[in-house]
DNA sequence: ATTTACATTAAAACAATTCTAAACTGTTGA
DNA sequence: TCAACAGTTTAGAATTGTTTTAATGTAAAT
């Protein structure tokens, strides 16, 4: 079974079409070993350079939006002019470059688990992200 | 000594200069007695609402930036069309309800310290933020 | 008072994202 | 198999939050 009817048969598993362009999107996120994090304009540049194919850039949104849903992708909580997200999307938390925009997976030997004692009244916690901001020492916070 | 000279002298102190606009701006943000979060939109529509004041929408940014890099506002990481804005700059983490986009503080009681073991290699730790988030338990992570 | 550097302003520009409405395409079931 | 339908894609327009621009105004130093 090759990695096309793998992203067929989940795709309609969670009710969506198979469509050639959402295949395309898994093959660009799912079939790399790494997990990684991306803004929707990496995403493109990766469409149009690494595959010869021409995805509206409605129909990039429409699908990552999708994904994430469906819990395929994790949005980073982020104050950026961008939106990032990040295709591991077990609980984790994360480095963030100030200087260089860059954001960083911080693994379970970084950091505590983080112990939340007390909740809001009625609500469930949906999720817990942790975001490390860091910079040259010389910088100014941004 | 009243709170415009109070504004007056932190202004000048941390050379901005103490314009009519940032000390109205000071006035809404620095003198009720609890801190708040806001967004842009917010603030002008405090200021335009409470004060009989026009302050003009670049000028309403300009300020808030500066008084950020001076450390008298912190800016909340979250992924949202807007930026959000804290006067509370202490170290404190904030639950993010998804069912009204509202934003409240996590206080040290709800919470145990999170404790970061290590960091990334020639980078300064600026901040460390915690982000939980809530929703009524039928809500659908957005 | 004059000068100068810093601030404010309205409007234009910009960038990320969403919307629109028409064309297209998987899928279903006759 | 193929018509019909609902879901999807598309280009471009629209929207939203934010930044830039360039002219005007103002606090503070001389």
């Amino acid at each position: 079974m090759n990695n096309i009817s793998i992203y067929t048969k989940k795709l309609r598993e969670s009710g969506l079409r198979p469509t050639r362009q959402r295949l395309k999107i898994c093959e660009v996120l799912f079939s790399p070993e790494k997990t990684f994090h991306f803004t929707i304009n990496d995403l493109t540049k990766i469409i149009e350079d690494k595959l010869s194919e021409k995805i509206s850039l409605a129909t990039v949104y429409n699908t990552i939006h999708a994904f994430k849903k469906k819990g395929y992708l994790k949005e980073i909580s982020i104050n950026s002019d961008k939106s990032y997200f990040d295709t591991n999307v077990t609980e984790h938390h994360h480095f963030f470059d100030e200087d260089t925009n860059e954001l960083i997976d911080c693994s379970n030997d970084d950091i505590d688990s983080v112990n939340i004692k007390k909740n809001i009244t009625g609500k469930k916690i949906k999720s817990v992200e942790v975001l490390i901001k860091v910079a040259t020492d010389n910088q100014t916070q941004k």
